[in-house]
Parts: structure tokens; C-alpha cells; sequence
DNA sequence: ATGTAAATAGGTACAAATACCTATATTTAG
DNA sequence: CTAAATATAGGTATTTGTACCTATTTACAT
């Protein structure tokens, strides 16, 4: 029985690099690839595959959203995010989305080979790095009080601004996008703030960035 | 005759996937890795090689600074830069450095077979959409006048202070780290978004992201 | 049904960024 | 040697961002 997989990833050399990888295994087959979010969705539409494996940072659609809406047309699809980067909000939200694996793309390449063999026995498989914190995560969240809720995660009217914010638009324009006022524009951006902990336009572009809200 | 390769990319797995597409080749071998620029310019040191596959984006040591120390250890060491993007000043710095060959990563993955070819017989390749433009440059620059400068190329003091600047710097912060007045960190910023035309801080942080002068 | 989170909107004050100036010493290139 | 480019530094005015407030409406969950 072969493993069938899906590569998506705006980069075609890691595709193609990934899928060599891939094709080293015997029992793994890469039947078709993407270069944005919007096409593994409509790949997801009209064909079935045993394993999606999503870059996080991609052009269109990003990565999250895309595999969002691929495990919506069929529940039972299972993604693999590959991302850059080991942040609590974007895992958690990945983890809630329904994702069964996180990859960083920082590990060993035969990590995606663990990954999709776990994945395909409906297990979760989480990079090392990352299912330390996630467990972390869930030990601190027990012996936490009301009220001190500690892990952070964006609303998606948040996100929307975060996304307009960090692709360079002022506050001014953000309100006049969202049709809000610039005060509401302003309240949303400083809950970001707040939540995150960051203090500063530049981390808060560099957050966007990282977190694969917006796109370079 | 193989041909000596050496990787470095701070993503393992776009090295192992990169690897697998070279080792395809019977005469060409990877002979070490690297994840940063300051341990490819130690392998430079070290030992010799055919090849030198640089990423743009690194940490520590951003491509473009590595392989400037790489060809100034040995002139004769080969670099080819793996980029995200089709930026002119960027490309134009690239080949100034001495660099030859410049692959866009979302190019076919045998592109960079055939980049390791010619680069080995000594000859440029670059990408074909890069390549386009950088002779359309060479047309544009022969009809060019004096004193309408187009290509637009950052001196090094405005690459330390967009860098400072990209990593969430404030002018006050720029000023104090390079010990220099905020009035000259504020001419320093000023000048570079006058020579590439950018008005705003967002858009000086993506610029600096995407041309690899500071990583995320 | 009642409290909680989220989205909305406003006020005020200060910090930082942006856009204009000028000017001078030093380095680089022709 | 001379001109151009670079790095340095200052002035001033306007816009934008950041950090504090308060307050109302809507939706959601216990």
C-alpha cells in the first residue's frame, strides 16, 4: 500500500527537494504539488490523498488558512504544516484547526518521513522542539488560575488587522479597509499588542512575518 | 571527476531535500552542510570545494556577507546564491561581490543542477528571469546620461542601520549602537528610503527581509 | 438570564517617524 | 588634483504610533 501525498510549498525547489526525499521511501508516492494555498485546495476538491503537507508561508492563501479549508471538505484529511517557526499562538491554532503534524523546517529531513508515517496512522506528530512546549503548555495551563490565561491567541478581526498592519498599511488605512474607525482600528491593534507582548511596529510586522499572517 | 558541493541553508530540510536533487547526479557530491553563514565561511577556511550553494537568508552571517568571505579567502571559490527574490540591488551586489551564479527558489530544482554545471566551467548562470533583466539593465544603462543613476545600491553604513532597523531598532537605538549621533542615524535611514523609494517603516522591514539583509 | 469576550468608538498626551532644510569633514573616483 | 559620494550633525514641522483612559452593542456560553 503506498502513501499518497500532496506537496505544497511556494518554493518549487523545496518541492521538488522534499519530493526526492519523499520518493527515497518505497512506500510513499508525491501525486501532486502546489505553489500557493489556493491550489492544494482545489487539489483537496477534486482528488484524495492520504497526507497534505502544507508550507505555512505561502503566497494567495497561506498556509493555515489553505489547510483549514482542506480538512473542512473532508474532515478525515490529514495535513502535515511545515513551517519556520516554533510559536505557541500559530501551533495552538494549527493544533484547534484539526492539523495532525507540525514540522519545522529547521529539523532533519527524515523528520517528515516520521511525520507522514505517524500522521498516516492517525497519530499526531509534532517536531521534537515543539511538542516539548506543547506539553509544557498543557502542565502550566493546570495549575493555572482564572483569569491568567497565559497562551495567545489572535481574533480573526485581530488577524485581519495584524495581516493589513504588517503588510504596510497605517492605521488610517486599515479603518478605511475594515470600514471601522480609525479609534476601533487603533483598540485592535493595541489588544495585539497587549496579547503579544510586543511594544513595537517593527515586532509587530517581524510577529506577522514569522507567524506566516502576510507574506513578504 | 566529481564535483565537491557545499550546502548551507539554515533549513535542514532544504538541505537534505537539496542534497537528494545533487546526489541524483553520478559526478556531483555534497561534501558538508552548513546552517549559518559564519560555518560556511569556516568550512571555506577549512577545506576546499567546487561549489559553494550559499542561501540568501541566514542567520548570524546573511549570504551575501558569507560569500563575500568566502571569495575573498580563495577568489577562485565558486559561489552560487539561492534567493527568494528577483531584486536588481540585490543581484547587482551579488555579482559585484563576485559571485556566479544566482538561482531563484522558485525555479525548477534542476536549475540549480545546471547552475552547478556552468558555474563549474567557469561560466555566470543566473536565473532566466534574472538573467532578463540584468541585460535589460545593461541596455538601460548605456543609454543611461550622467546623474540619473537607476540602479540603486545601499553603501555599507545604510546596510548596518536598515539592518538595526528591520530588527525592531528604534533611530535613538540605531544611533546609540553605532555610536553615532540620531540626527546621522536619522540621514542614514532617510538617504535609504530615498534611494529605493520607500516611505514607510513597514516597507523598510520587508524590503530588509526580503533582500536577506536580516532574517526574521 | 447573566456574565464574558469581542467589536465598536471616543479622549488625551507623549514618543517616534517622516519630510523637508542646511552644513562640514573625509573618502573615493576620474 | 578636483569633483562626487559618504558619513557626520543639526533645525523644524507634520504625521503616525503608542499608552493610557472610558463606554456601548452584539454574540456566546454557563
Amino acid at each position: 500500500m503506498t502513501i499518497e501525498v500532496v506537496l505544497a510549498d511556494d518554493h518549487a525547489i523545496v518541492r521538488q527537494g522534499l519530493g526526492a526525499v519523499i520518493s527515497q521511501e518505497q512506500d510513499m508516492k508525491v501525486i501532486a504539488e502546489a505553489s500557493n494555498g489556493k491550489e492544494v485546495v482545489d487539489i483537496a476538491k477534486k482528488s484524495s490523498a492520504d497526507i497534505f503537507i502544507v508550507d505555512i508561508t505561502m503566497p494567495i492563501l497561506n498556509g493555515l488558512e489553505a489547510s483549514s479549508q482542506i480538512i473542512q471538505i473532508n474532515p478525515r484529511n490529514k495535513v502535515i504544516i511545515l513551517s519556520m517557526h516554533d510559536n505557541r499562538a500559530f501551533i495552538e491554532r494549527a493544533l484547534s484547526l484539526g492539523i495532525k503534524g507540525y514540522v519545522l523546517k529547521d529539523s532533519a529531513a527524515d523528520e517528515i518521513i516520521q511525520a507522514i508515517r505517524s500522521v498516516y496512522k492517525n497519530e499526531y506528530f509534532l517536531s521534537p522542539r515543539i511538542s516539548t512546549f506543547v506539553i509544557q503548555d498543557y502542565i502550566d495551563s493546570r495549575g493555572q488560575k482564572i483569569g491568567e490565561k497565559k497562551i495567545v491567541s489572535l481574533t480573526d478581526r485581530e488577524r485581519e488587522v495584524l495581516q493589513l498592519v504588517a503588510e504596510g498599511h497605517t492605521n488610517k488605512e486599515v479603518a478605511t479597509q475594515l470600514k471601522i474607525s480609525l479609534k476601533t482600528a487603533l483598540a485592535h491593534r493595541n489588544n495585539i499588542m497587549q496579547k503579544l507582548n510586543i511594544h513595537r511596529q517593527a515586532d509587530l510586522i517581524r510577529y506577522a512575518l514569522k507567524e506566516g499572517i502576510t507574506t513578504i
